[in-house]
RNA sequence: GGGCGAAUAGCUCAGCGGUAGAGCGCCUGCUUUACACGCAGGAUGUCGGGGGUUCGAGACCCUCUUCGCCCACCA
């Protein structure tokens, strides 16, 4: 509809603005309180403003119905000084008696309550300014033409040499500017063209409450509701030149026709003259988000009915920045409304705002941007999106920092030097994985494992839209589990030369391959560049052209998950570990040849270290290892490191210092025992035992067994040390 | 005035009811034939304060403090 009301005028660009465009800055001003006297009397009203020029567009002041300094002159007249207009004094409750002088001048056509104000008491509008906020004719002589600045100086002289300025106060105000052209935005009263907004956001709530689309992060629902169930009449016309022109022509006598096109129009219009007549086009284009807003149809052919909108509308998901939420997700809910009687999406994913270093919001207009293109010229493309993935964490914004930044760039330098390293050892193309299953061994099943289990957490991370976590499951995967362990474990056989290798050789090959491969492509979205570089590499049968065009890995590799594998292997790991963990303490250095006792007192644990005998040697680079049940026959000078489940201890001859040895197993017996007692209370507690679940309880003795095992060992290592560390 | 979010290791941040974590930084040792943009090992926390719920609380509730943001208003 066409209404001539009160808008946000950009006096520079000429043309009406959004709310939304305007940005509220906060200007040292001041405060003038003006004295108008009233006509005929010896009475007179002080009022205060921050804008005095506006009172040359002054048409009555407003006093609280109840305050009773004032009721006696509620009807009477007021002479506005400088112009001499009387104007009337008004009851009315918008005026706050303990704000001022309880007073306040109202100029309809300059502010947006007094517009209000007037039109409860039928006002005259008395438009001061002109579309370049210059005082027009409507003024006294004297300050037409000036600039509203100008102006402002001039009457406060001028109110000053009159005795009508009482005082003037410093003041802090939040003045409006525009956000494009930055001058201050006046008020100002024209004809524009509206949407009944309130009418169209209301099935827009009612479709957000029922679910049909969901915000992710939840919490901005709040922020749509709030702005939805508040909304003020949207004005649709601007006066600029670029958009989508307004489709609505004007006869003669002002007469205003609506059609789709010139023709329809003109047909209506001679029809309503009885004679041919000459239309004008209105001359004024939409709101850059009223056509923003048909975006998720108009792209699919709408109106017509096309396959295309059928099966696009409505849409899985849009991605966008909370500061959207008003301007295009707002306005495309209503738009999807009204014309498709559907919503435009089902997901709304409301993305971290990427901030600078200092945590201010990026604009284009600040220019503190920070320029993608010289971040990849020092990290490189793939570093810089993996880090804004991997800082993509919900409902917080990020800060771009270097640092975070210099780190994937070297997991990208990881994944560059894993590959090579395969690319190196393995000749000639692989044989599928299906062909070799029966062939596989521990290291090769475990790797499968954390692979699928790579693969369902990357995807589940990103159905819930959780990029921070997905990018995180794939860092882990490739660096903690497939370089530093998997790779580290197959060397020996990738590097055997021996005919009774042969076959163990092709497995790992395959089995390497084929897991970089599957990694490559879970992780093509996130690093496309290095991805399908490595890809095109790799010794494999290539179905497709471009690894984007291969199906990105999911359940087909469920197959391989195999927790009880997992967890058995982890009791390598951790042997491995133990025995590092010496040579670390103990300054044996990382390559010297040591020998090793593993104590296990599980058979079942026994039977798994034999079996991974081999990858314990070259992985804690050992010449001798004997695993046992007990301390049985180990020397007396040794180091030992004890876990869960088993004592490690490397001999150590001379260079031990028992001294320190008894210490350090000390330490770690106090830090067991504490835990052991914190337990132990625990589970003598008998609330926690009858009321906290089962297999919580379970799972608390169980370990206790487990501390009060590791103590024995502990203790026992302490006394020898500590008889050793007397005797020398 | 209304609303939202944040406070956890030196820094940037995960965790959101059952033994406090990651990356970077820091410390120690390493020319280990994929990688020093690396390898192995290590240290580091009254989880902002105070109440409460619970067998059990960074985590849930209340409250306070401090930061950041959004909306409205400011004669």
């Amino acid at each position: 509809y066409r209404d001539k009301r009160l808008v946000t005028w950009d006096p520079k660009l000429h043309t009406a603005i959004s709310d939304l465009e305007v940005e509220p800055r906060e200007v040292k001003g001041h405060f003038w309180h003006l004295r108008y006297p009233v006509e005929n009397s010896n009475e007179s009203i002080v009022v205060a403003t921050t804008r005095p020029e506006t009172m040359l567009g002054d048409t009555a002041v407003a006093v609280h119905p109840d305050d009773e300094r004032y009721k006696h002159l509620v009807g009477k007249l007021l002479v506005l000084p400088l112009v001499g207009r009387r104007i009337p004094i008004v009851a009315d409750t918008y005026s706050d008696p303990e704000k001022g002088t309880g007073a306040v001048k109202i100029t309809p056509a300059h502010d947006f309550n007094d517009f209000e104000v007037g039109k409860r008491h039928n006002l005259p509008l008395i438009n001061i300014f002109d579309m370049n906020a210059k005082l027009t004719n409507d003024v006294p002589e004297a300050y037409r033409g000036l600039d509203r600045f100008v102006a402002r100086k001039q009457i406060v002289a001028d109110l000053e040499a009159a005795g009508a300025l009482v005082k003037v106060e410093d003041h802090t105000l939040q003045v409006p500017y525009g956000d494009r052209s930055g001058v201050v935005i006046e008020p100002w009263l024209t004809d524009q063209w509206y949407l009944d907004a309130a009418t169209l956001s209301k099935p827009c709530v009612a479709a957000v409450e029922a679910g049909r689309t969901q915000f992710v992060p939840k919490h901005w629902e709040k922020t749509y509701f709030e702005w939805m169930k508040n909304i003020q009449p949207w004005c649709i016309s601007r006066q600029i030149w670029w958009g989508h022109q307004i489709p609505a022509w004007f006869g003669p006598d002002g007469t205003c026709f609506v059609e789709e096109t010139e023709e329809q129009a003109r047909k209506i219009a001679d029809a309503h003259y009885k004679q041919p007549t000459q239309l004008r086009r209105d001359t004024d284009v939409l709101d850059t988000w009223f056509s923003s807003a048909l975006w998720p149809f108009s792209t699919l052919g709408w109106p017509e009915k096309t396959p295309e909108l059928a099966r696009y509308y409505p849409t899985s998901v849009l991605i966008t920045s909370f500061d959207i939420i008003f301007f295009w997700v707002a306005r495309m809910m209503m738009f999807g409304m009204h014309f498709m009687n559907e919503v435009p999406f089902k997901d709304v994913y409301i993305h971290a705002l990427v901030r600078d270093e200092h945590g201010n919001k990026m604009s284009k207009s600040k220019g503190n941007v920070v320029d993608p293109l010289q971040v990849i010229e020092e990290h490189g493309t793939d570093a810089l999106r993996f880090t804004l993935i991997a800082l993509a964490l919900q409902g917080r914004d990020i800060r771009l920092s270097a640092d975070r930044i210099g780190g994937y760039r070297a997991f990208v330098n990881k994944i560059w030097n894993a590959s090579r390293f395969a690319l190196m050892r393995v000749t000639g193309n692989v044989a599928p994985l299906s062909s070799m299953q029966a062939k596989l061994e521990e290291p090769d099943r475990w790797i499968l494992s954390r692979l699928a289990n790579a693969v369902a957490d990357v995807r589940k991370h990103l159905d819930e839209y959780k990029f921070a976590e997905a990018a995180n499951a794939m860092y882990v995967f490739v660096w903690d589990e497939l370089c530093d362990w998997y790779i580290e474990l197959v060397k020996a056989r990738l590097m055997n030369e021996d005919a009774a290798g042969a076959r163990s050789k092709q497995v790992a090959e395959s089995v390497l391959v084929h897991v970089l491969e599957t990694a490559m492509r879970l992780m093509h979205p996130v690093m496309p560049f290095i991805t399908e570089e490595l890809w095109q590499k790799l010794p494999i049968e290539r179905s497709t052209a471009f690894i984007a065009q291969q199906k990105y890995p999911g359940d087909e590799l469920a197959v391989w998950r195999n927790p009880a594998l997992e967890n058995s292997y982890a009791l390598v790991q951790s042997g491995i570990s133990a025995i590092r963990t010496i040579r670390a303490e103990k300054n044996l250095g990382p390559t010297r040849p040591i020998d090793a006792i593993i104590v296990a007192a599980n058979a079942d644990d026994r039977k798994l270290l034999e079996e991974q005998r081999a990858s314990i040697i070259a992985l804690a680079r050992l010449q001798k290892l004997d695993i046992q049940a007990s301390r049985a026959g180990a020397p007396e000078e040794a180091a030992t490191k004890v876990t869960d489940r088993l004592e490690v201890i490397v001999p150590m001859g001379d260079l031990l210092d028992y001294a320190a040895e008894a210490a350090k197993l000390a330490r770690q017996i106090e830090k067991t025992e504490a835990e052991r007692v914190k337990l132990t209370t625990k589970l003598d507690n008998k609330a926690f035992t009858d009321r906290a679940p089962a297999d919580v309880v379970a799972r608390e003795r169980a370990r206790v067994t487990e501390l009060e095992q590791m103590l024995v060992t502990l203790r026992d290592g302490h006394k020898r040390a500590e008889q050793r560390a007397t005797k020398t």
